[in-house]
DNA sequence: CCATTTCCCGAGTTTTTTACTCGACTATTG
DNA sequence: CAATAGTCGAGTAAAAAACTCGGGAAATGG
């Protein structure tokens, strides 16, 4: 799983299109303007996200983009994946990393770590993100059922 | 955390160092030439780990590194923290990318994707790695006690 | 039909990051 | 003193990421 800026720009974006979309498609220039992100970057973007079926693109006038299944079965694992191709941590396919035929040493814990933020990222879907960000417009609380850092810096 | 090949490239020549220390100080063109990877770019990677204290050197004829502390004690994690300096997958202090004074609406999601990664890392240790890889020279196996990801996302 | 809006698409270009090298230097051993 | 090994800062080259461009094609409304 690669975590790139993309990625980002990517569930930034499918978020405001499930923050907008109850009044009929969201067009791109509309994103473009709320979330600060060039059109011509979002039209690359959500080509990859149509074809991925996360979104369903209305043409014309009066058109724009839907989601394209309900929030609360879209991961943003499913948006990461759509926009930045797999590549796993591992990398050690036949490559001079691992030198011999047999697999490199750390090998596992790549293959781990992958499995790791995978599971996170498939834990977290759209829908969850809509809720917080209505119900804490301002003070963003922490995601997830993430515990506040006991014990405070200071006194 | 960033998660790049230099921190790859680290954690094996660590890993190097704790299955032949044993015999006193490992030089770096020992590692070279096992791991194949430049003498040049251990160099630059062992002057982080040494500033970091993961290891201590040794100068002169019949030099080399130790660990600098037991491996049950050396997690993974503090090998990429130390030649990959931190940078989080947040990355939004003032940028644009959170364009009002608000953190940016997907800011709690990366922070707790921070945190998941980091706990991996962390819970792995340079002991547990020398052990798997004595064990199963050959037919490596998971690492971990991770759980296969139940209810895989394709019937 | 025309003009406008909006998505569609492939092929660039630019910038940033990563990976990796070089050359000169210092400490230690025998 | 000569050889071995680590120390250090700067510099370069390659790859990847981020982002742009320009021309299209479907839908809508007049």
């Amino acid at each position: 799983m690669r975590l790139t800026t993309k990625g980002r720009f990517a569930v930034t974006a499918m978020l405001d299109v499930a923050l907008h979309g109850s009044a009929g498609p969201v067009t791109l220039s509309a994103i473009a303007e709320r979330q600060k992100i060039s059109l011509a970057y979002l039209e690359q973007l959500f080509c990859k996200l149509r074809r991925s079926g996360l979104v369903e693109s209305v043409r014309g006038p009066g058109g724009g983009y839907t989601l394209g299944r309900a929030p609360e079965r879209l991961a943003v694992a499913d948006i990461m994946l759509a926009v930045d191709e797999p590549i796993d941590a591992t990398q050690c396919r036949g490559r001079e990393n691992c030198h011999d035929d047999r697999r490199c040493m750390t090998h596992g814990l790549w293959a781990g770590l992958n499995d790791c933020i995978l599971a996170y990222l498939q834990s977290v879907t759209l829908a969850e993100l809509v809720r917080q960000q209505r119900t804490s417009p301002c003070e963003v609380a922490v995601l997830h059922d993430e515990r506040p850092p006991r014990a405070a810096a200071q006194a």
